[in-house]
DNA sequence: CATGAATGAGCATTCATTCAT
DNA sequence: TATGAATGAATGCTCATTCAT
């Protein structure tokens, strides 16, 4: 059985070596100019090989998107647990989600930007990833009306509006990167934060909001 | 002369059809899957002849896309000497930007979420139509600063933010028309009223903040 | 009649810039690089003129040709009559064969390099011109036969053997400008003098041969 | 073990065949008119074949003319080791040469009349193979010198010169078949001994210059 | 498990040329 | 006389993919 287990491993192995080579490719030189050949030239086996573990191109791109989603599923995960009050949780984590989006510009177009190839198909490329990893903006807003920062709002319908909101913002950077863009983080905070204060309750102290 | 008249009437009538034959397939396939053959075959004339109308595909794109932001450019002059105060204009504008996202999700693709092919050459593509439209955001926000309505933000910043938030939502409900979305005008008021509320004068009225 | 007259000299006028900028293309952009429609932009016509001009392209080559022969033609001609004895009359005729091919690498390659499209029609390019020109070769090595300069050799063996020999010269130097050719006015001297050289009856003096 | 060397040898094959193939089209058609297509039609296979075995259009052309002048400098360096006194080796050389293009006029046309298609990048094509060729020419050139053949001409000089002469007579002949040529065997011994006689020293017996 | 060989389809673009006007 | 509009054919090359081994 050991010789079974370690063929698996290997297995798994070559099968993230190739997903990561695909993703450094996305990142240097465009989604669009990746083909299998130079995914299968950066990792020395032939073309075929990556068919082995991939059904073909769209597959192995839907993995990537997974692999994005559970990366920043786990950023938000870690900075869940950090001390601080709900609004801070909150704006923590969808600034994190932007950041993610700046850093890795290429995944983010790759699962978010880029429609599913048949639209009748799948809601969002990679359902499950995703879903969960939009939970931590419904406990986040949850956990703000709860704690009476948020107005008594519906924690769905601000959850979609606050994620469209963070989306907006990564999105346009992530495509016109060269636009005229006012100072990053004050945008970044402005709107985070413009964002949010449309849900507070009414006796917040103004100290997050900046001029 | 009736005849030069009618040739030109006639070359304008092919122009706009491979316009509209090129948009419609890149709102469909998406830009890189879109070829100029298959642009020919929609419109059933030669490749050739689409490049007598326009240089390349990268022109193509463009004049697409500079046509989508004159047509949003008129829908906002339009509505912008309508009657009302600054807020009621401002977030009738913001509204009516994202119902033209969603009334031509194709042209919105193109226009703001296609990546310019050669990122270093234009900031954004169509730049002077894209400034002219967004210069409607700019003299909301202005006008409502002025007004007194928002508190003294700084007028880019906050256009850059709202800007932001509204295309984000245009952009998810484009790429993902299938995912569980709440109600389409809640969610859509929600997030102007969100947005826009961040940024208002301490003694506002909540009137306009929906539940 | 005065008319008719100035159209036909226009129409010559035409022609000629047509040539003239079809020329000028092939030295600028190389021979085959040129096409009917760049030919076109630089006379500011349409493509379609030149058809109004040259039956196609291979005739419009065929011109280009012809006048290259004839200008090669004048500047034997011209050379020709210049005073000299026979040696130095044939010496200086291969020198400037040589030297035109040079300065007109392109029109060179059109007339003596590039073989006639169809093989059975036509012995060269532009047959009559051809022989004209050649014919001074025929005359400069009878000249130095009459005058004893020559052994009594065959005019027409000699002369193509002189050709042969300028004409690979020529033609290795247009066709490999960037050989490491050793000093090019020594090599044309070297190998006109050593081409002539065999000959001369034997009583020369070895004046005109380098060491 | 077999499997591989079967393999092995296939592969080689079917190389040579698309280099034969090439040859013959660029012969025929002129290296422009040749397109990867055509060639591959000719072989009855796919185009994307061919850039399994060559790296594209340039490398073929490459190939094919190392393989030309490999062969001529086989034949060369054959006749060099048979026996002869310097002069008649170096005319044994020049007359091997001219009728290698006779014979193989299309090798002869692609290796030595097609202009490099990027001529700033290299001197000549196939540099090295092309030296080595050209060294049998400088090796004659210098036997005859240092036996007293020779006057003490500079060995590149003359070499260059030689080269000249004899390529001039190898190209008008595969360039122009058709034309009025006289005898061709007289005429090679003309233009060879015409060219050898310049350089010969004083005292030489006339006996192997043809009348 | 991995591959070498091969392919059909496709790409943006340019060409020489024609035809109706 | 000249042209604007149009085209069919072709270009070199790359792609994702398959199949026999």
């Amino acid at each position: 059985m050991g010789v079974q287990e370690r063929r698996a491993r290997e297995k798994q192995e070559l099968r993230q070596e190739i997903l990561q080579a695909a993703r450094e490719l996305f990142v240097r030189e465009g989604f669009e100019n990746v083909s299998m050949r130079k995914i299968a030239e950066k990792i020395e086996y032939s073309p075929t090989t990556i068919y082995l573990y991939f059904q073909d191109k769209a597959d192995l791109l839907d993995c990537i998107c997974d692999q994005t989603l559970s990366n920043l599923e786990g950023e938000l995960g870690r900075l869940w647990h950090l001390p601080g009050d709900p609004l801070e949780r909150l704006r923590r984590g969808m600034r994190a989600y932007i950041e993610f989006g700046l850093t890795h510009p290429d995944d983010y177009r790759v699962a978010f930007l880029t429609p599913c190839p048949t639209p009748t198909e799948q809601p969002t490329r990679c359902n499950e990833t995703g879903e969960r990893t939009f939970d931590y903006m419904r406990r986040g807003v949850s956990e703000c009306v709860d704690a009476g920062v948020f107005r008594p709002v519906d924690v769905e319908v601000t959850s979609q509006a606050l994620w469209a909101a963070i989306h907006g913002l990564t999105a346009l950077l992530v495509t016109y990167p060269q636009y005229h863009w006012v100072d990053r983080d004050t945008l970044i905070d402005t709107l985070i934060d413009g964002a949010i204060g449309g849900f507070r309750a009414r006796t917040h102290t103004a100290d997050h909001i900046p001029v």
